[in-house]
DNA sequence: GTCTATAGCAGGATAGAC
DNA sequence: GTCTATCCTGCTATAGAC
């Protein structure tokens, strides 16, 4: 095929996404992934400084892609996008994150521990609610004060929008199992909780 | 002191819960809890059957204590809640778990992984939940109605009402670091928002 | 009940041949 | 760029003395 070294990196970065979500960072070993990938385990340290060096990379990447997808998706730049409705806006982000839910299941996981210093999680976090800011910075300036004091709008965003969001992605899939329901049923139901909940609550603060 | 091997194993149990939810479960060695402790390594399978087993005795031991919370927090059987508004309540349940929030947090990290089979979260989610149907049974069987269909109540319950509370647990002191802000005013903060989204949706479906 | 000792293997990582 | 071979450390778990 004529790659080079590139399609065996990439190889690599996707058999460990793989092993990492099922079996987490510490449970999966280099020579485990060297096996799936069908590699020798020496060539891992060809292309990586060391087993977290290839989780790292993982999580940047995700950086990455989701730092596009917002500015790719920002309703400030957006023509057509601005006649999607929010909970389309929600679908269609999750949709993204679905593609992406094995990396952030690591980045749940790895963001739990408590030793860990610099925390992805918090930062994609903050990224995300960033965007937000800046959307209704652009928009609905005026209303903003609906959110009054330091952190409200923060805390809000993140504990009743973002989290609900991720924890849907990387849970649906054991949700289904547990419950023995359909994936896309699940998805209606929790957008429609979603509505109720944490957007009702966005409408009703940037209506005053 | 005279307690036997009682007092060793509540010790083994207390520092495994807090190396576990530091460094996750496979990031902890057998060795270093011995350390920690102060006891020798062949100690500990004196005690438990494998270090698997230090992680079982301490889900169980949670689910143990959060169906006798569940009981004895019921507004079925008890007296004096019946006078305790919601949001009270949820403030006395997330004191109850930030007690636990170290073994939590572990919950979490090994709901995750994939390849985990018998999934503790789900199953207290699903004993937090039972337990809130019963009330709203007890209580206010008739207007139930309003959450039509299959799953519909389960997953509000579960994604928009269980999910950021445990995450609020587990994920408070990190947050607090990373945006430097004090402990008790993010829990008003978050009680705020919660009762702002979950909790006003309730109120506009039962009382239908 | 607690410790010492050790088996036995798997882990991360490196050196060097091809 | 890929593989073989290997180092060495650390791991889980057990056997047996005290």
């Amino acid at each position: 095929m004529r790659t080079g070294g590139e399609e065996t990196k990439r190889k690599i970065l996707a058999v460990a996404e793989d092993l990492f979500s099922e079996k987490g960072f510490d449970g999966t070993s280099v020579g485990m992934i060297a096996d799936a990938v069908g590699i020798n385990k020496g060539l891992i340290y060809y292309h990586f400084k060391n087993k977290n060096d290839i989780m790292i990379s993982l999580f940047l990447n995700v950086i990455e892609e989701l730092s596009e997808y917002l500015d790719k998706n920002s309703t400030r730049s957006g023509d057509a996008s601005l006649s999607i409705d929010t909970t389309e806006k929600i679908r269609q982000e999750i949709g993204f994150l679905e593609k992406r839910k094995r990396i952030l299941s690591v980045i749940v996981m790895e963001a739990l521990k408590s030793e860990d210093e610099d925390n992805f999680l918090l930062k994609c976090a903050q990224m995300h609610l960033n965007h937000e800011i800046e959307e209704i910075g652009g928009i609905e300036k005026s209303k903003t004060t609906g959110f009054s004091g330091d952190n409200e709008f923060l805390v809000y965003e993140f504990f009743t929008g973002f989290v609900p969001i991720i924890f849907f992605v990387v849970m649906k899939e054991k949700w289904c199992r547990f419950y023995g329901c359909d994936g896309d049923r699940l998805l209606d139901l929790f957008l429609d909780s979603f509505e109720r909940t944490h957007l009702a609550a966005h409408m009703r603060q940037t209506k005053r």
